[in-house]
DNA sequence: ACCCAGGAATTGT
DNA sequence: ACAATTCATGGG
């Protein structure tokens, strides 16, 4: 961690996000729990995502006891590929049932190696995971991140999108800032453009800079908290 | 009732 | 190629 903050600390704003959340870590997730979530964690609040995967833990998963209290697995591939889309539709997906149902039959039936992913290089992964239907670069991109090993991945939401504008616009024509800021969601171009400046500028743990800036944003935003 | 959400796929130009 | 439009639903 003193190596990473050395290496992507590099301005007052980073340093201040740093300072304040020091000791936040980024998980390593299950590469299957990580695909599905984030395939679910599109166009949603983050508090409605956290309802929808507790809804197909508790419909699809297996219960099991932990320190006195009742728990849910996170649905088996197996179990997962199995649910009908409007089983998932009931669940609160809406549109995303129909991915994560063709998602999941993909991995259960080995038609896509997931497990392989941790071999390859950051950009050949990310084109593979990009292949899967309801993955597209910011997708992948947390993936990456948060269950590959991935470190340099940077994704980019309408949080970092506004972090990155405001507090790093110098980097970037003023007819981009406009017009990216005018986007309701980014552009293939405009998401690729953000992402590369956040992967060069922070360098090789830019994940790591792109989720203590994301939590230090949100936290001064008190209504989207929770 | 209104607005937006850790975007991706599809359709139109 | 690149720019609009569509897609379901819950929480603030």
């Amino acid at each position: 961690m003193e190596e990473i903050r050395e290496l992507t600390a590099k301005d007052e704003y980073a340093r201040t996000a740093y300072k304040q959340f020091w000791g936040t870590r980024i998980i390593r997730q299950d590469p299957w729990e990580c695909l599905i979530s984030y395939i679910c964690a599109t166009y949603k609040s983050i508090a409605a995502i956290k309802h929808m995967l507790n809804n197909i833990s508790k419909k699809f998963g297996d219960k099991t006891i932990f320190g006195g209290s009742e728990y849910y697995t996170f649905p088996s591939p197996k179990r997962l590929s199995k649910a009908t889309i409007a089983e998932l539709r009931t669940s609160g997906l809406g549109y995303r049932a129909k991915y994560v149902s063709e998602t999941s039959k993909k991995i259960q039936e080995r038609t896509f190696d997931l497990q392989g992913l941790k071999a390859l290089q950051y950009e050949p992964a990310k084109k593979e995971l990009i292949t899967l239907p309801g993955v597209g670069p910011k997708v992948a991109d947390c993936i990456l991140l948060f269950s590959q090993d991935k470190f340099e991945a940077f994704p980019v939401d309408v949080w970092i999108k506004r972090i990155v504008l405001g507090h790093y616009g110098n980097h970037f024509s003023k007819a981009f800032i406009e017009k990216t800021s005018g986007e309701g969601s980014l552009s293939p171009k405009s998401y690729e453009m953000i992402n590369a400046f956040g992967r060069e500028y922070f360098g090789k743990y830019a994940g790591y800079a792109q989720e203590y800036l994301f939590h230090y944003e949100r936290t001064l935003q008190p209504k989207s908290q929770k």
